[in-house]
DNA sequence: TAGCAATTGTCTCACGTTGTCATATCGCGA
DNA sequence: TCGCGATATGACAACGTGAGACAATTGCTA
């Protein structure tokens, strides 16, 4: 790659009036600029990033530490999000894969200090809370919040977003919903119990003894669910429920052929909802799945401003989702 | 960020001496070379990245452009091989997220230019053809190849997929399979097509006239379908269908729900086979998912490794993918 | 023609690192 | 004591960019 001193060169100029023009310097005659920037656009010149992070002592680089979520096809948008707003404040981000406490996370923070990263996304694969001490770096946590609130976070409403469900479920008419929740050392959990029973109570309903734990581990990709055990006996008396209401989709997806071979269609004999909006699974059930989408694409984003504009003080930053309405309810 | 003058500074050495000691010169006195690393372990230091630069005109930096890739589930496995190798080799990957043709894939190109990318790799989001021109940077393709074989490709061996995966099917038993294959302008049904015809025929049995094409479009995440005009004529006569061997695992989630309301239970009436290997859904199927794995994971190590390692001329690697043997079969 | 503004050029420095070359120190044999 | 090689350390330049200080040149106006 060449250098502004063989545009120089070649423009039958000075370093230092290609500099002018590069860096967009009004003294410089209209020609000449025209010149040098033909120039420049036939070579296909970029100024050398090296170069100028060493002369302005900025990195532009903002580091994202995406702990285990690269794997997890549901939290790409938390990438997307953030990437959109570092293209858009002409940042680069830089994205790692880490596992908290192996090598994987020493790597990642020896390579994003080597480029002077001006702030770091430290982002979890679920709502959670996560131990991160103070370094000489910002940092913004991302689908996690500090134990002892040392850093802004960005995480989902989850009361909020089971509240607004509820209120939903019952707006439709609905009377006897089931909560399969998640289990009960993910935040989200106690939120969203929290968010059904409130709505519910605001309503006159009281679905207190409605809940239940149906995630039995979340270890690999595929959660382990104890559905199979709690939906037969829920049907076998009387008052059967109207609708299940599943922690995530991907249970919702196992809840529909739970009900299928209890000879329950969805959409007729029975509703359900869900939580997280992943596709492709959500348009693929059938019929499609009725569920509260997580803002992931709007905390990526807000994850990646705060990281870019600083913040004068710690804080939590809770974004609402949206119901997205498919047949299943 | 302090630097080696300062580290220098605080051991009484010179600037060379520290620079020695980072880069394991043996030429250093132990007790010093001791000293030095102690001041270094204490401030946490790490050398600039963009000096180093700078100074060995190597960025070691290898540019990643993920064309659509990143929002879809399937292809998250080429990011992962190609991150891993990366930070195996000591080199740092940078990620695009882009769309060609657009305002975002020119700037991932700038980006990288400013960067000084030793090389690049570009990601489809599906096995397919490229109009990919040279430029002063060496380029590696993923999932696709380029139009005038300008560049070393990598993509999955799509015949061989299908024809492993089909020799399986009759070593099973299964007599009379249909292929919903996807749509003819994507390579891989073509490939795929012949390599269930030959292992086929290599076997004693003719299936060509057993392949429909089942994908009306693939815009969007979910692909469109066909499978619900195609089914139900396939199961109405005397010889019915003893396997539904399916272009895609989302595809295949479908045909489990056209099946059921055929009347059609898989793993029990039916027999379902697919191409992806996708989680979650391949887990969460009832019964499981039995599919041919496509090699993502190693196809992203092979991309990265050629592109750190240069190639003498261009050439395109086929992978192979495996048979994951769950239930439906 | 002097004066002024606009434009371009020269020169210098700094950013942090590392390769080249030179120097300093030591032990040891002549 | 001198010289030698081996070991250890240091001085300096250069990578590409951007900025400041200031001079030189041009064209225009009063």
């Amino acid at each position: 790659m060449s250098t502004q001193r063989e545009i120089a060169r070649r423009a039958k100029t000075s370093l230092k009036t290609v500099s002018r023009v590069i860096n967009r310097d009004p003294l410089v005659n209209a020609e000449t600029r025209a010149r040098i920037e033909a120039i420049i656009a036939e070579i296909g010149y970029e100024p050398s990033q090296a170069a100028r992070m060493m002369r302005s002592q900025r990195s532009n680089v903002i580091g994202f530490l995406a702990d285990g979520v690269a794997t997890s096809s549901s939290s790409i948008d938390l990438i997307r999000g953030a990437q959109d707003v570092a293209w858009e404040r002409g940042k680069q981000m830089m994205l790692f894969n880490i596992e908290r406490g192996t090598a994987s996370a020493a790597n990642a923070d020896s390579q994003l200090t080597a480029f002077r990263a001006e702030a770091i996304i430290y982002a979890a694969v679920f709502h959670q809370e996560v131990d991160i001490p103070n370094t000489g770096v910002p940092h913004v946590l991302l689908n996690c919040f500090d134990k002892r609130h040392r850093h802004t976070a960005i995480v989902p409403d989850d009361y909020q977003l089971a509240y607004d469900l509820t209120r939903v479920i019952f707006e439709r008419g609905y009377k006897r919903p089931v909560f399969l929740n998640l289990n009960s050392d993910i935040v989200a959990s106690h939120l969203r119990a929290d968010g059904f029973v409130d709505a519910a109570a605001a309503l006159g309903h009281d679905v207190s003894n409605a809940i239940y734990t149906a995630v039995i581990s979340r270890a690999g990709t595929t959660p382990r669910l104890a559905t199979h055990d709690i939906l037969p006996p829920l049907f076998a008396g009387e008052e059967t429920p109207d609708l299940v209401l599943c922690g995530q989709d991907t249970m919702a997806m196992n809840v529909y052929f739970e009900l299928g071979e209890l000879g329950l269609k969805v959409g007729r004999d029975i509703a359900v909802a869900s939580f997280d909006n992943l596709e492709p699974i959500v348009s693929l059930l059938k019929p499609g799945l009725s569920t509260m989408e997580l803002p992931y694409y709007d905390m990526g984003r807000a994850a990646m401003t705060l990281a870019i504009d600083g913040q004068d003080e710690v804080q939590v930053l809770r974004l609402k989702g949206k119901f997205i309405e498919r047949h299943s309810l």
